[in-house]
DNA sequence: CTGTTAGCGCTTTCAT
DNA sequence: ATGAAAGCGCTAACAG
């Protein structure tokens, strides 16, 4: 025990709890005032060069770690984001998730993650709980309308993932782009009555369906509507009936969940696709391709949506002016839609 | 302006930034000390009834949400967790998070997420940053060994996932239950010359290629270890050729992508399983089951590995002391397996 | 039951 | 270039 000041944990000492260094400690190490300290370790040129170094050293000896939150309370800045979004179970989520962690590690900051189970109100009260603790929100899906996400972004920068927010920045995908590609390559396969298989109730759902019904009139392809309960396996699976009854030759499902329920009822049924019907699925989750018959499907740019997002979240410039991101929304031809050959009813 | 300290901004009020609410706020409003509103807001009971009421309304009133970081700086408790893991692509740990994010979230925690690129370096990197913001770390398949993971855990508790570290909590599968439930079932199809595709370098693999060693022998299987590259998709079509080459008739995958590979790089050769070779997966992913054939496969209990970490990681009771919890680890027998039919090489 | 007083670890003027 | 001091928002003794 050369001083009793000096704190009798070395890193990896070996004792059974262990208390992190601060910078009164490297302070008193090397008889300095923690201000300086704090100085050297943050802006750099701004304290002479030899004491730098020490109080590094000292550091780097003593295991030093700044403490974020202590950090955030004088400064305002906590170098952590967060998403919130409705359902982390959802595949198509957890490549926007990564792209968003992705460009988030790479500035330093760290991610928080936290779902809402699709409830507004969970939303809003998860929202106001973390703005005290984060830099900014990224809001993937929202079931809260424009105004009370303006509201709420008044606190905190609150950038929209996948929807749009007319007053907030917005990244989303170019629906009319794939739709388009979608319809064309059904009418060119010689497809005249399609079926939509939608999830009723969300607001992003409509504006697909207006869209789909609008390239499909100007096609002259004729469109209906099956709702399905909710975006998962099950629930296309139990579309299937409804499909065949509604006599359709090709469907464009709401997610490629539901289009994978959709084939494997119909296999389950002795049906062989696409002979029996075309399916279009919507997001390319990393499954598509490994599906028998492999899914044709438009490929939702999820992953640059997430970096996108995050990269305009943590930009000041951008993070509070309104603006909208569309991406490309491409199609992938693959094996579960094909040209329509008349055959008896 | 009835009074010029009163908080000109009501929540909503249309401003274009705002402040949040302190217990100052509160303090001044009601005519006491913020001490007096910290107890009436978090010891209930502690407080006049009357007094209390009122600070509660002037709290909802102003919208107040009490700051976690400041509250994290006298307690030494942020109310977040965190949970490490090398890769988020990976299928295999959605499920993992969840149960995790579930089991926080109800008790009213914050979950921070972090990837580490399964790297040790990056690892050790990561766990010392989020150390002083969190009350406690889920290390899931860490690449770290039990002395360095130890040492990290002296300062803020850490439970292992999916992988035993025997200075920590751990919650793991039973490997030695779905190995045996595998190799029996293999061999009660009649194979007798089987092929482990493993992940060559990794400790967890280690364990699983001696103990599928030892059951194959006691069963009189011959066995041969594959090694791949990566744990994907790619890497186990790239293992294809020499699981031809080495005439096993049965195959046993690191992990569901890796068998994922192997059935589509199979299907491009013109092969029929599970006629040419039979394969057994591992994870049971979304994905097994929409797989043609179907993936026969051990159903590692995901989800409940995650919540039971989160469980013990919580509990302050639990979270520093050596457990290991073993969970079931269940062969769920799908189209990819079938009975061995002689036939000319 | 309520007020006073430190202090958590760090940053940031303002002096020196 | 460095030090002194105040304060971020909240909690926790300790008094009264």
């Amino acid at each position: 025990m050369d001083d009793p000041t000096t704190p009798d944990e070395a890193p990896g000492s070996g004792g059974t709890s262990a208390r992190r260094a601060t910078i009164y400690d490297i302070a008193q190490r090397v008889g300095l005032n923690p201000s300086t300290v704090s100085r050297a370790l943050n802006k750099p040129g701004r304290t002479n060069a030899a004491t730098e170094e020490r109080i590094r050293a000292a550091a780097a000896e003593l295991g030093y770690r700044v403490n974020p939150m202590a950090r955030a309370l004088p400064t305002g800045r906590s170098g952590t984001f967060a998403i919130v979004l409705p359902d982390i179970t959802n595949p198509v989520h957890f490549e926007l998730i990564r792209g968003a962690e992705q460009v988030a590690r790479a500035g330093g900051f760290t991610l928080i993650i936290s779902e809402t189970e699709g409830s507004a109100e969970i939303e809003r009260e998860t929202i106001e709980a973390l703005q005290s603790s984060v830099d900014g929100l990224l809001v993937v899906a929202s079931r809260l309308d424009d105004a009370a996400l303006a509201d709420l972004a008044r606190v905190k920068p609150i950038v929209a993932a996948n929807h749009s927010a007319p007053s907030l920045p917005s990244v989303i995908p170019d629906l009319a782009m794939g739709l388009t590609a979608a319809m064309d390559h059904l009418r060119d396969l010689g497809h005249r009555s399609v079926a939509y298989l939608g999830l009723s109730g969300l607001q992003i759902n409509r504006s697909r369906w207006e869209l789909t019904l609008d390239l499909a009139m100007s096609r002259d392809i004729s469109l209906v509507e099956i709702a399905v309960e909710a975006p998962t396996v099950e629930a296309g699976a139990d579309a299937l009936r409804r499909v065949r009854a509604s006599g359709v030759t090709a469907v464009l499902a709401y997610n490629d969940l539901v289009a994978h329920g959709l084939l494997r009822a119909a296999r389950g049924a002795g049906l062989t696709l696409p002979d029996a019907f075309s399916v279009i699925g919507f997001d390319d989750i990393f499954s598509a391709e490994l599906a028998v018959p492999s899914l044709t499907t438009l490929r939702s740019p999820l992953r640059e949506i997430g970096t996108n997002a995050m990269e305009t979240l943590i930009d000041p410039e951008r993070n509070r002016v309104p603006s909208k991101v569309v991406l490309p929304l491409d199609l992938v031809v693959r094996e579960s839609t094909a040209r329509l050959v008349e055959r008896p009813q």
